[in-house]
DNA sequence: ACGATAATATGAGCATGGTCATATAAAGCC
DNA sequence: GGCTTTATATGACCATGCTCATATTATCGT
């Protein structure tokens, strides 16, 4: 049963919106293979030819709205005046794109993003890998030089920190989590700015030296 | 069939003991709850009337853990040059404690300690507010005003960021964790000096004005 | 057109975590 | 000691995630 790429492209497409749908409906629990197997037209195992777990399916969906707003953020290559600025940027486009999955981030983080993880999927190294490339491509532009395996790692731990908080703050519009990202990111770039040296070879902006350890914000 | 507290009380012992022995020897996945529960010799369904739940009991060891090494802290009120270096102690001390779960860590994370998570079991809650309790107490010796929701919010999730990494970490002796440990530390005190006022009510070390936000260390 | 081939679909089946109606026996009362 | 009460123990049972031997059918060589 030969089948051409293009009814297994639109197989896995019926399975991810089958997914979204039943995520969306019923929770990550209550929503279960049999089901989206179902709502896809396909039977049970057919289901596992295409995501290995159930945990890949919400994987993919995640990584497919975080790769969407890196996306657009690389189309965007502004600068900004600071490097906080910046990242603020990115990261609340990606917020933009998961708010559909708000609810659902404690799973997700659990399943697929978890810090330094056991590497569940391709799809969540790659996000990952992928993301702190950007951040550090952005720190070479504010005139920092290469971010060390440590500064990566604490930016990691603070964005999943982020995300987390995210998915349960109450506040009307969510608004503590831009406070507590303001937060994250002044300790975190005020640290960089103790730690790193400065990059000979970076794009300074302005002609204005990067690096005079001073102002907080 | 009444059973005295204290039969309740070795039952629920041979099922944590059980449990810890599982976990060495098969791994979170692998250690089934029939398993448990043959070798603390009580049917499956009596594991139930101990712990809600698989994660419940591991999230009991790793409380345990914990709270012992928390105890030791607090007998120990020694107190150091500055505050990165008590909480530096404190950590080091947690992981100590936590080394013969260390490789199952991943899973305790995701399972039990996950940062404002959905509060899975009070054993958790309570480890977490308490961890955090013991932040602050530490923080005000050391000259800091009372700690603002956003700085334990940051301060736990580096925490947990830190165990994550902990949980992976390659290098022979765990170094690479104390370095990250140092690094965590020192981003956040650093940032801590620069935005907490100071405590006028607060014990200050030798007289020393504990809010220069000058140098680094 | 028509097998032969092999990629893909299928669903019965497995072990698991967890539930619940029922069985069991310890404690209290006479 | 026997009878009642009731907290606890029990294991059959359920739905679930996932596997795998088998069935199915699109494609290709002729």
């Amino acid at each position: 049963m030969r089948v051409s790429a293009q009814t297994k492209a639109a197989t896995r497409d019926r399975i991810l919106q089958a997914a979204r749908q039943l995520l969306a409906e019923k929770g990550y629990e209550a929503m279960t293979t049999r089901g989206i197997a179902d709502a896809a037209a396909i039977a049970n195992g057919t289901l596992f030819n295409y995501f290995a777990t159930k945990e890949a399916i919400i994987a993919c969906l995640a990584s497919e709205a975080i790769a969407e707003s890196m996306k657009k953020a690389d189309a965007n290559d502004r600068i900004g005046e600071s490097l906080e600025e910046d990242l603020f940027a990115v990261i609340a486009l990606g917020l933009r794109n998961l708010k559909p999955l708000r609810k659902h981030m404690p799973v997700l983080l659990e399943t697929c993003l978890s810090p330094l993880a056991v590497s569940v999927s391709d799809e969540s190294t790659s996000l990952r890998v992928n993301q702190l490339e950007a951040v550090e491509s952005l720190a070479r532009k504010h005139g920092f030089g290469p971010l060390s395996a440590t500064a990566l790692q604490l930016y990691w731990t603070l964005y999943i920190g982020l995300l987390m908080f995210w998915a349960s703050d109450k506040s009307p519009k969510q608004e503590d989590t831009l406070a507590l990202m303001d937060d994250s990111l002044n300790m975190f770039v005020g640290w960089l700015r103790t730690e790193m040296p400065d990059d000979p070879t970076a794009i300074k902006p302005k002609g204005v030296s990067p690096w005079p350890p001073s102002q907080t914000s």
